[in-house]
RNA sequence: GCGCCCUUCGUCUAGCGGUCUAGGACGCCGCCCUUUCACGGCGGAAACACGGGUUCGAGUCCCGUAGGGCGUGCCA
């Protein structure tokens, strides 16, 4: 038997271990953010340590730009990973090690079936209405009574009778009957590993307490309970989670937002909003709907797992989002604003444009359920004197209210401080003289102030501007109109 | 076909035999707040898939039906 090569005292003091392993065949998909999201989750609960390991067994489909693709995914998302991520495909040798050992004691053996007598083996049963099982006639024939150079596989020698069941933390136990289950294949005829027998030599030998997964493994988890007894080792604790479904019920496709997760992120999208809402999907803390990772670390738990799949909306994910953005800290934002635009290729923020966005990221972030309405409504702090005006804005800056304006910037010229209760009296005091309302002046002094039709109050607005740049706007203004 | 799993408002969910004339959230519809847009507040419409059991009592337990999903590869 291969000895262990990770040593499970590693697994910090609770020993709990999880893993996060995908193949490397496309980008890291919402199903598959979910998946490492609770793993990561069930790890940093219990004080354990989260694994990462590429399934690239496969190798036409695996390529380098998909593990860099899931890596920067799993960043993004802040999923840090313990240790070096695993290639699979690199443990091949392990793999190889464990089949011959079970070779060497039975539990598996050659198999020099070829590929038309199994399919004509699983035809036959199924018309038969049986399980569509191939019995390989080599399970009890010596490997001598072949031609020496006929291509072979290795299979596992697993039991015809009885049953084998999986205590599972989210399905609860579930059973099969060993007579629906078939020899499956260990090594091919070339000698590469299966996925199903590399994923169970290496959880065992990375120390793997648990694994936690998407339910497309559940019948899965039966058969790799039969290597693990081949191999004479004990499985591991499984629990499968349900999958994802698109806003039509069907399985998450290109069509309905198996995307990646750096679509998300160019949509805008918070990964700590992305967090919360993968995080509830699925499971739940009572009414809990907002909620920190903090939070989240500290109450998960499999056992408040759904067992029933659920559907993506994207509506709930914004709203989420929103939150998010709300709570989130002006260097936060501008951060993941920085972020976004260099992955999208935008130019980046600089000067002074960005120390005005800076100062208006509270206001700007309580409209904003993105982190791209955040840029489109605080478009107007990063704009340069004199700035862009949309249509509504021209609307609001007739010649009708140049006297109005004219006003306000003598009244704010003359203030001593740049104080919002300051500017609040000018502006009233504006109104009263011309027998106004305060929202009769808001409008144009918006206007000029931003350009834009709607906006952060115009108070805040004129505040975080600075006092030498909202009175520029103003004059721009008026300029524009004489 | 065979095996396994799932099933509470349109959607995400709470509910772990009596407190359920079923609670929260998104979305939707009203109203309020308001200098714009949002936020926010208040209110409304909206669900236990169906049929049998078990029990004094079932959304909660059991069985069946229907619907859905996953698997059934020398893919992962």
């Amino acid at each position: 038997m291969p000895p262990a090569e990770a040593n499970p005292a590693d697994a910090g003091q609770s020993g709990v271990v999880t893993r996060f392993a995908p193949s490397p065949t496309g980008f890291l998909h919402i199903g598959g953010a979910r998946t490492a999201l609770f793993n990561w989750l069930y790890a940093r609960r219990h004080g354990g340590r989260f694994l990462l390991r590429i399934e690239d067994t496969d190798r036409a489909r695996s390529t380098p730009e998909a593990t860099a693709a899931i890596h920067g995914g799993l960043r993004w998302l802040e999923l840090d990973w313990d240790g070096e991520a695993v290639s699979q495909h690199a443990r091949a040798d392990r793999h190889r090690a464990a089949a011959e050992a079970m070779l060497a004691s039975g539990a598996a053996y050659r198999c020099y079936a070829t590929k038309e007598e199994i399919d004509a083996a699983k035809d036959a049963a199924r018309e038969a209405g049986a399980p569509p099982l191939f019995n390989s006639p080599w399970r009890e024939r010596d490997a001598s009574e072949a031609s020496g150079d006929a291509p072979f596989v290795i299979r596992l020698k697993a039991p015809r009778e009885g049953v084998t069941r999986i205590d599972d933390a989210v399905q609860g136990e579930v059973a099969w009957e060993n007579a629906t289950l078939d020899d499956l294949v260990l090594l091919r005829s070339d000698g590469a590993p299966t996925y199903m027998l590399a994923v169970v030599v290496d959880d065992h030998e990375m120390g793997v307490t648990d694994v936690i997964r998407g339910d497309d493994h559940l019948t899965n988890a039966a058969r790799q309970t039969l290597i693990y007894q081949g191999l004479g080792w004990t499985p591991p604790r499984f629990a499968h989670i349900p999958l994802i479904h698109g806003a039509d019920g069907a399985k998450l496709s290109k069509r309905h937002g198996a995307l990646g997760v750096e679509a998300y992120r160019d949509m805008g999208f918070l990964p700590e909003g992305l967090r919360n809402y993968l995080a509830r999907l699925g499971w739940s803390h009572g009414d809990a709907e907002i909620f920190s990772t903090e939070e989240a670390v500290a109450w998960f738990g499999l056992e408040a797992i759904g067992k029933g799949p659920s559907r993506f909306d994207l509506e709930k994910l914004r709203h989420v989002n929103a939150q998010h953005m709300k709570r989130a800290s002006a260097e936060r934002l501008m951060g993941q604003l920085d972020g976004l635009r260099a992955a999208t290729g935008a130019e980046a923020l600089n000067g002074a444009g960005r120390d005005r966005l800076t100062a208006v990221a509270a206001a700007v972030a309580d409209r904003s359920k993105t982190l791209l309405d955040f840029q489109q409504i605080g478009a107007f702090a990063l704009a340069d004197r004199p700035i862009p005006m949309d249509e509504k804005s021209n609307k609001a800056l007739s010649t009708e209210a140049l006297p109005l304006l004219r006003d306000i910037l003598s009244h704010l010229k003359s203030l001593q401080n740049w104080t919002q209760e300051q500017i609040d009296e000018g502006v009233r005091q504006t109104a009263s003289e011309h027998g106004v309302k305060f929202g009769a002046i808001a409008q144009p002094l918006r206007a000029a102030l931003t350009g834009q039709a709607s906006s952060p109050g115009v108070l805040d607005t004129a505040v975080a501007l600075g006092r030498e740049e909202a009175l520029g706007r103003l004059e721009d203004a008026i300029d524009r109109l004489s």
